[in-house]
DNA sequence: GAAGTGTATGTTATAAGATAACAAATCGGC
DNA sequence: GCCGATTTGTTATCTTATAACATACACTTC
């Protein structure tokens, strides 16, 4: 969902409901761990698995707009090793998988 | 940089430019691959390698703004995997490194 | 308990990023 | 030269995100 797809939906329960409320309100999910934010649409997912520190991998099917969620520490530690190589530190990844899903492939 | 910044520069040398003009010159070279999205940034970088089809790994700078390019199989052949175990058919990767560069992590 | 001080929340306005829709020009084929 | 088709230009608008300011609240100090 977009933040503004979420300040619609709140708008109907609570009226002058306005972005930066809600922008607020998903930085503190996201520093808790409890929503991701999808890079490559500009959107928010709930976070699905287990609201430990983590960097998601998330599968995001261009057919129905599902997006499922790993935990892969192989990428993510390959990922810092192959940008290690040049000096880099790295900090934050962002990885994310645009397909279709298995319904939507079928 | 981004599309504005782009925009910007252009403006210079040629007045009237507008932003859709911009947008399918980036549209363009991206089809090529001769640059890239950076996803998380809204921006543009860009290709710093062989100009082939590839899905880059970018490791993007906080600091500096620096962007470096890495081509690597295994993490895409990974992400590929990972998501396939849920029948999901991954079509394009998305996958970017933010932290610091070799210059500024010194 | 009034006054001060700092944090959290609400509000307005605007900045930044991207595209839709239409207009004009260019380019072949005839 | 005329016609339809693709490309390029232009205007307007839409979407996404944040800056800046105002207000409310919580907690301390006197
Ligand atoms: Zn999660
Ligand atoms: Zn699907
Ligand atoms: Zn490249
Ligand atoms: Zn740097």
């Amino acid at each position: 969902m977009t933040a503004y797809e979420i300040l619609d939906q709140l708008k109907n329960e609570e009226a002058g409901l306005a972005p930066p409320t809600v922008y607020r309100a998903l930085t503190a999910l996201m520093d808790e761990g409890r929503a991701h934010r999808l890079e490559s649409l500009n959107a928010f997912v709930s976070c699905q698995c287990a609201h430990v520190d983590h960097a998601p991998v998330l599968a995001v099917c261009d057919d129905c707009g599902s997006v499922e969620e790993h935990a892969d520490e192989i990428v993510m530690d390959r990922l810092t090793a192959i940008t290690r190589a040049t000096g880099f530190h790295a900090r934050r990844h962002v990885v994310e998988v645009h397909g279709s899903c298995g319904a939507c492939a079928a």
